[in-house]
DNA sequence: AATACTAAGAGATTTTAAACACAAACTCAC
DNA sequence: GTGAGTTTGTGTTTAAAATCTCTTAGTATT
């Protein structure tokens, strides 16, 4: 499977052949040919989002109508969406939103848990380290690395800082980590990512500021939190 | 102009006849015909972030190859979104940085100071208010509003936390405010989004993990953090 | 049971952005 | 000053995703 390297400008999007953003942003991502848009597994955790939401409230079946409203998108593209995946719908009903939450978590591959490191316990860090959403979903946060020497070896929400240096001890005696949080300034970024690399992890999810240069079989998503407020500043000088 | 709604699910992007994000960004995002696509201005902001990188190390110029291998797209694409907005480099020779940057940052209107209000002063509230790259744009967030009373009058950083209920008489007392930040959790966000529109505010750059429904004016960028994971989590499930 | 109604699913079409190719223009060397 | 070499800028092509249309399938009502 070719190298994909997702900007979330905005979050946006890309893929191997030099393909695009979004988007986080935006931002956007396009599909090799014959695979799943990036697009589309965007808009599924958003509808799981949604769906989670309405589950507590609603009666137990949604529309694609429906649930495009929420989404903000239109019906089409829901059930183009999840059609990619299977038939999950009756006709003439609509979906049942117990089983249909089941079926996007799979299809999201959050079945499991999934072990993940943090790389930098700065401010953002230890925001993204609080952020209930993330446990929520079976992320769990098993390791805090660090290169300052002032924070190694303190606890943070019972957590040891760790030296990046040890991230390889690490791996070995608490087991494999999938992911890797990059929140770490511009110029450690790439540095972090070769090491995260090095041990195994297969998906970063970057908040430093550059674009990271990864082996093609892992995948990337970049936050960039200026170019957010930059892209909403040149909306706002257009008028 | 139309109603912009991006989505960074990344950050995908979206714009108001319903399409895409985006976004974040993912993330994906769409132009109406005749506009500037709004990959083209998430790039813009990655070039510019690049481009002051190399200010201060390398030569006074650079050709669209080189700007396409940092950002990692190719040359054409450089060139094809630089010149949506005129002609700044110079045949045979390439871009002046300096005078570049100078154009990017005019383009994105971030030739002036954009008063910022942040709602939300929870721990991802406090690590946005702390984020060294938004000042250094131009962003300078001058009011912070929360909806607890055990926050409201504490100071965070020279700043005084304040009732989302004085937001409007804090702008009829220190001017108008120009992009929102929300940092509160889904539950109130579309709240505080209407009172942020209610008193002017023509951007948000929202952090809740929902759909904010505004008005067409309004501009809406999207971070959503788990979505971001999920994106990954579907990836790593990809082999 | 038959008919009207609803909503999903899939194929065709349109739209949009990325990729490409090439002409125009500038520099530098001789 | 002329020609070779570069690199920009843009018109054209390609490809991909969103939109739309229509068919299919299921439900409910009489």
């Amino acid at each position: 499977m070719a190298k994909r390297t997702v900007k979330a400008a905005k979050t946006a999007a890309r893929n191997g052949r030099a393909r695009n953003p979004t988007g986080s942003g935006r931002k956007q991502g396009r599909a090799i040919k014959g695979e799943i848009p990036y697009s589309t597994v965007v808009r599924l955790a958003q509808y799981l989002r949604i769906l989670e939401r309405l589950q507590t409230v609603g009666t137990g079946k949604i529309s694609s109508n429906e649930l495009a409203r929420e989404a903000k998108v239109n019906s089409f593209l829901v059930r183009k969406d999840l059609s990619y995946f299977g038939e999950f719908g009756v006709r003439g009903v609509g979906y049942e939103i117990k089983s249909l939450i089941r079926e996007v978590r799979k299809i999201l591959g959050l079945n499991r848990e999934r072990r993940v490191v943090l790389v930098g316990v700065g401010h953002l860090g230890r925001a993204l380290l609080s952020y209930k959403g993330f446990a929520e979903e079976g992320f769990r946060i098993c390791g805090l690395f660090d290169s300052d020497p002032a924070k190694i070896g303190t606890d943070v929400r019972d957590l040891q800082v760790q030296s990046i240096f040890t991230l390889e001890d690490f791996v070995k005696d608490n087991g494999a980590v999938e992911i890797g949080i990059i929140a770490v300034p511009a110029f450690s970024a790439q540095f972090v990512a070769n090491t995260l690399v090095a041990v195994g992890v297969k998906g970063l999810l970057n908040f430093a500021p550059i674009p990271l240069t990864v082996p093609p079989q892992v995948i990337t998503v970049s936050v960039d939190l200026t170019t957010n407020l930059e892209v909403i500043s040149y909306y706002l000088s257009q008028r």
